[in-house]
DNA sequence: CATATTTAATAGTATTACTATTATATTTGT
DNA sequence: ACAAATATAATAGTAATACTATTAAATATG
């Protein structure tokens, strides 16, 4: 059986050349995702990647204007493939508490699996979702890149799951809020559960930072 | 009537020499807080600093040994005095109720009153950990940085609020996660309903961030 | 097959995050 | 009051970063 040939789609101010158009760019990608999450975004760089790939620093920058503008990047194409995700699992799903319990796993459980239905590796990139994202907007420039659509796909899937929310509670008053804080909230507890142990009450072989979140919501809009 | 002179008190190994001995140490303090806020962590520069005390940035360094220390010193401060304050706000008080109350009112707030017990300006400070504190520990040094007691106040701040939560419900399994999760929470509401207010349902006038997570303090561990 | 585009290679810039050295203040102990 | 110790300011220097600009060679396209 032949699998389903999709394609995220990312928007086209997201870079200077599409990453996907050539073979350059899909080794851009591909390789710095495995060396942010490597080296940690502070000590990634172009020149780096560029040697890495065996082509060039200024190769790079054609393909995206800074190495924030990468993480942003990468950060779209992430929070895209989670809304494909959501919504291929939760069409056909009469009930809305069905609905909004299979988002919430989408939203809280580890990404383990490596489908590569492309030369991505989402294993590693929500890795590198948890540990760098929020470094995507703590900048002086959130305002500006917010204007520019930088957090677009993020809003988009966070919109889908209130819109859930709302078909289980229709008087909630703080759908937003709830999903923003789970989905934040379940990163760092993950980041927390392998760096800071003591902020946490992770077992091992217990998925309670599923539990914990899958719980809160129930409680919250009920 | 004078006011109590409490001092805050840092764990020695957060700097090279304590910038609370010396007047150039409180300017230091003082101004690198101002100067964060007003430029944000990656453009504050250790020159840019020397610069505006009237001083030099080898001087600075006498006292903090790279900019990345100078922040965790900060978020330390800040979760001490959080502490003080949380001490002082729950002695006294009978009810495990009331007492998980008012802490997690001081963890959802906004720091307002300016109460300048010192150099340090609470409120900027405040903006600074909302905006800036993931980055001190979202590095590539975690783990030794963990070893050396970075992180040991902010610890310290959720195990006393957890010791309150364990006195409503003492079979309450996932304190660390709830604590951890509402006051990593409020700051990130507290930072979205500045740049990204989609992802919020704050109403001016209205406090919700602090109604959200006391409503989901009480129905989580009852 | 000519033209346009892409890529690689090289060089260069301003700035950053530091370190080292030294001279001059300032504080401290006696 | 004075020597010794310490703190500070000023200067200089380093390797690396995050880019930009230029050019030549390779490749794709019409």
């Amino acid at each position: 059986m032949n699998e389903l040939q999709v394609q995220i789609a990312i928007d086209s101010n997201l870079f200077c050349k599409d990453p996907e158009s050539s073979d350059l760019g899909r080794r851009i990608v591909e390789q710095g995702i495995e060396m942010i999450h490597e080296l940690g975004y502070e000590a990634f760089t172009f020149k780096k990647l560029g040697e890495r790939i065996h082509s060039n620093e200024s190769s790079i920058y054609r393909y995206f204007e800074s190495k924030h503008a990468f993480l942003i990047y990468l950060v779209n194409w992430y929070w895209s493939w989670i809304e494909y995700k959501l919504v291929f699992a939760t069409t056909n799903i009469g009930s809305a508490e069905e609905k909004l319990k299979k988002a919430i796993q989408l939203l809280t459980e580890e990404v383990k699996e490596d489908n590569t239905f492309t030369f991505i590796n989402e294993v590693v990139l929500n890795r590198i979702i948890i540990a760098e994202s929020s470094k995507a907007y703590h900048t002086k420039e959130v305002d500006k890149e917010n204007e520019k659509g930088f957090y677009k796909t993020y809003k988009r899937v966070v919109q889908r799951v209130c819109d859930f929310v709302m078909e289980v509670n229709p008087s909630y008053k703080y759908p937003h809020m709830l999903i923003s804080t789970i989905i934040e909230g379940a990163h760092h507890q993950r980041y927390f559960s392998e760096h800071l142990p003591f902020l946490t009450d992770v077992e091992k072989g217990k998925n309670n930072i599923e539990l914990f979140y899958q719980e809160l919501t129930i409680k919250m809009i009920t």
